[in-house]
RNA sequence: GGCGCUUUCGUCUAGCGGCUAGGACACAUGCCUCUCACGCAUGGAACACGGGUUCGAUUCCCGUAGGCGCUACCA
């Protein structure tokens, strides 16, 4: 396999919204495609005819788009190895079958679903397998002829792989090393499904990767238990030589409690699990996205990559894709499950958000500003979004408890910039920073500050610093806070030059007028 | 239940026989300061347990316990 050009495929189901596990999955897969200089194909998976949902797929690639992962060939770009989607490939793996059927690996079983389900209810522990296939209704069990009679009267069957018991099967993976799995544990799986005439997840994967020329599969770690008949299948069809090298990835856990990372656990917590907004096409139920919660692409990327995997010793964290390309390391991947950690999600997006060029914000902050009413100008947004950025903002934690972060969305700003466009309309005498800020002869100087800016030829940030800080200086004052609190209404906002500047001469003597007035 | 994977600060992790067990997120404190911050500095915080192997185990092996997954004509 050394000498063969690195192929790896990430291949969902189109069953819903990309899951943001299944992202990761992707995104290593793309990070070691790249590494090796070689190609990552997108195939789809819909060989599950119950389950497809329409836009799933539609869903995918836009996901992979925004995120910045991109295919070389597959669904969506072509290529030499398609058609890449399997419910297009019936033919292909019909013929596969049939060559197993042939060679005596596998058998046709014309037991149906309720005779299993009986079957299991009966004996527990039920396994289709060298224990129990003669007691069976297979071509193994019946007569030949019996066999071509039921098949000539119409009836359903299922192919199932004969699995030899009793021998040791190797799965040699990067992270885990070597796994080795008796074959007796192991059913006579179902290779080919009577319902839809398509074959399992196991057979069109391993026709697949073999004709796709797949030198590496990298998957979740829910895989590891079937990779040994997935080894056997190679073995079945004499392609062990070409067999991809597997890596087994470890999970991705509930931020809190036990198990996997759901949906559930997004909407309790109040943190998306799909990278992209979904709208349900049956239930018309929507979850949110990355993509629309305010995410920008890199930090979704960034934080997903070291879920599971480190550069290891000091090394800074915050990674571009192109570093992240060249550290990935496969084999330095950790095996144990990662908790979803949503909080360090939000840092990552603040280290790139903080890092964007001002200009960046001014679409998101425009929208934020329209949802609310107001008209602004670019240059007065990235002017505020200079101002603004690296203040924090208070949230509500998942137990209810109010907490400080940094600005780690667009969708943050609102309630910091407002009085930027917005007058306070009201002032609230007893919020603790009036208190501390506004005393028996504030009033007084602020009408005196008012006096002062009135006579100031050039009100820019410089020009009325000039001038108020010889003043203040001159008077021993200290006359920023009480300013605050008539520009502002609160405690917060940034430099009153800079928000004095901003709001221009004649609203700035306004807003003092309306505290000084409410205030007294 | 059976089989497999797994176990280092609250969380993500570094470590690959000898370390004051390192970093990041989160948390706390201090400095800075016209507010809230940012930033900077400092701090608390971990090798699941029990046996081996070894001069010496967080590191190797075996158990136990916990966690996770699989156990479909789903992927």
């Amino acid at each position: 396999m050394s000498d063969r050009k690195v192929r790896v495929r990430f291949a969902p189901s189109p069953t819903g919204p990309l899951h943001i596990g299944g992202v990761r999955t992707a995104l290593y897969n793309y990070l070691f495609a790249r590494q090796h200089g070689g190609d990552m194909i997108l195939r789809i998976e819909d060989t599950d005819s119950t389950r497809f949902v329409p836009g799933a797929e539609e869903y995918i690639i836009e996901s992979f788009k925004w995120l910045g992962i991109q295919f070389d060939e597959g669904v969506g770009i072509g290529g030499q190895y398609g058609p890449y989607r399997q419910s297009e490939r019936r033919e292909i793996y019909k013929q596969y079958v049939n060559q197993l059927l042939d060679a005596g690996k596998a058998y046709v079983a014309f037991d149906t679903p309720e005779e299993l389900d009986a079957k299991r209810k009966e004996i527990e522990n039920f396994q289709y397998d060298a224990t129990t296939r003669m007691q069976m209704r297979n071509s193994l069990s019946l007569s030949a002829s019996e066999v071509e009679r039921l098949i000539a009267e119409g009836h359903q069957y299922v192919v199932r792989f004969l699995i030899e018991p009793g021998r040791e099967v190797l799965v040699d993976d990067i992270i885990r090393g070597e796994v080795i799995i008796n074959s007796s544990i192991l059913d006579d799986k179902v290779l080919y499904k009577s319902a839809d005439q398509l074959p399992t997840y196991h057979l069109a994967n391993i026709v697949d990767d073999h004709l796709m020329e797949v030198t590496h599969v990298i998957r979740g770690e829910e895989w590891l238990p079937s990779a040994p008949l997935h080894v056997l299948l190679y073995e079945a069809f004499g392609w062990t030589d070409t067999m991809p090298r597997f890596a087994h990835l470890p999970l991705l856990l509930k931020p809190v409690g036990n198990g996997k990372l759901s949906k559930r656990d997004g909407d309790k917590l109040g943190f998306p699990v799909f990278p992209l907004e979904w709208h349900d096409p049956k239930s018309g139920e929507v979850s949110s996205g990355y993509r629309e919660k305010g995410y920008l692409p890199q930090a979704v990327v960034n934080f997903l990559a070291l879920l599971g995997w480190n550069p290891g010793n000091d090394h800074s964290e915050v990674l571009s894709m192109e570093e992240l390309i060249q550290l990935f390391d496969l084999g330095k991947c950790s095996r144990n499950g990662a908790r979803f950690d949503y909080v360090k999600a939000a840092w990552f997006n603040h280290q790139y958000l903080v890092n964007q060029p001002d200009e960046a914000w001014v679409p998101s902050l425009q929208k934020i500003l329209e949802e609310n009413g107001i008209v602004s100008t670019p240059e007065k947004m990235a002017e505020v979004v200079r101002m603004m950025k690296l203040k924090v903002i208070e949230y509500t934690d998942g137990e209810g408890n109010k907490k400080k972060r940094n600005i780690s969305f667009v969708s943050d700003l609102w309630p910091l910039v407002r009085f930027f466009f917005v007058a306070p309309d009201s002032i609230d005498r007893e919020d603790k920073f009036v208190r501390k800020n506004w005393k028996e002869g504030t009033a007084a100087e602020m009408k005196q500050l008012a006096e002062v800016l009135s006579g100031i030829e050039d009100f820019s940030v410089e020009g009325q610093k000039q001038v108020v800080d010889a003043w203040t200086e001159e008077n021993g004052m200290r006359p920023w806070n009480a300013w605050r609190i008539c520009l502002v209404g609160a405690g917060q906002g940034p430099d009153m030059y800079e928000l004095s500047a901003f709001l221009g001469r004649e609203e700035t003597l306004r807003r003092m007028q309306f505290a000084i007035d409410t205030l007294g």
